[in-house]
DNA sequence: ACCTGAACACCGTTCAAGT
DNA sequence: ACCTGAACACCGTTCAAGT
């Protein structure tokens, strides 16, 4: 038999195997944890087997952040489109980005961990795509040109701000109905009427 | 002479200038880049000589970051002891924070570098302290309770959100125009007439 | 009291050699 | 085409020895 069952079999291994590896550490433990050698511990091969893959450590790390930005490009923006009101679709963004943490598990490990070279120009061109999409919405709901850019601004800077404050609080986190209460508070003075 | 003259020459070391060193190079360059041996080097002495005055790099970290931690809260809040009026306080506070750059140069790096475990702990008390300053303020406005509690999350998290995309936004910054408008903006929409 | 110098561990990177 | 193993550089940490 070539490849046949067992746990301790381990296919030779391709530069996906390692970008996915990656995003899952990313995910897992952060952007400070892919590195070489434990990644290669953990994938069964000597860490030399790993630059053969990738010509450096950032160039896995690109590779992962490229992986998870073509995904995130859907998942996000994806299931808001059947919403035709700009006003309802906003509540519904507000709605979906409060309660579906899964999805920014690894934006907030990459925000906080700006410092790192490969991650910053990932961050640039999401934030940007999403400011571009905040500010055509409110510009539906009848915002002027100016006032629109300035409230999809403040509105995307509201949520980073609250993926930092919201993991950072593990000691004095808001209980259900509090959390609740705010996204209606952010509902309200943020969305025109 | 004992300590007389020149470039070259170097007193003994104290605990406080390698935390002082340390903090200008986050300032600098980050939290990445405070390193031993850099360090020592910067300081014109070995690194095995580090160890007297510090456990671990870590240690190092977080006396740094004390000093800033105890330096900010006046310099931030100091100033606006004098405003009476808690609109025109606000206010005062947003004008602040938009035009003196340089307070939150620190604060920036630490936000960028929270996947660092001295960092977390930091920028959770600070951020508490401004988080109940800022209720504070919105009460003596007249909003209620909880209204005080949401706006006051709002805005920081504004706040931070700003801080994150203002300094990624190298390539596609606000001109001068745009940015006082912003400002503008925030003040209008966040802070009660 | 503060510093040197040599040592070791860990991780990134290179490369000749294996299959 | 993919992997091993040994090597080297760099940084964190330890420690005996110097002043």
């Amino acid at each position: 038999m070539k490849t046949s069952a067992g746990k301790q079999e381990r296919a030779r291994l391709s530069a996906d195997d390692w970008a996915e590896a990656a995003l899952d550490l990313i995910a897992e433990q952060g952007v400070a944890a892919v590195a070489v050698e434990p990644l290669a511990r953990r994938l069964g091969v000597t860490k030399g087997s790993f630059y053969w893959h990738f010509p450096s450590r950032d160039a896995l790390l690109q590779a992962a952040l490229e992986r998870w930005e073509s995904v995130e490009q859907q998942d996000v923006f994806g299931k808001l489109e059947a919403v035709a009101d700009p006003r309802a679709r906003l509540r519904a963004l507000f709605q979906m980005v409060a309660h579906e943490f899964k999805s920014h598990v690894v934006y907030s490990a990459l925000l906080k961990a700006l410092d790192h070279a490969a991650v910053q120009p990932v961050i640039d061109r999401v934030s940007q795509r999403r400011l571009e999409y905040l500010t055509a919405s409110f510009r539906q709901t009848g915002l002027g040109r100016d006032e629109a850019r300035h409230r999809a601004r403040l509105t995307y800077a509201a949520y980073v701000g609250f993926l930092q404050l919201n993991l950072q609080l593990h000691t004095a986190r808001m209980p259900q109905e509090e959390f609740e209460a705010y996204v209606d508070h952010l509902t309200r003075t943020l969305v025109p009427e």
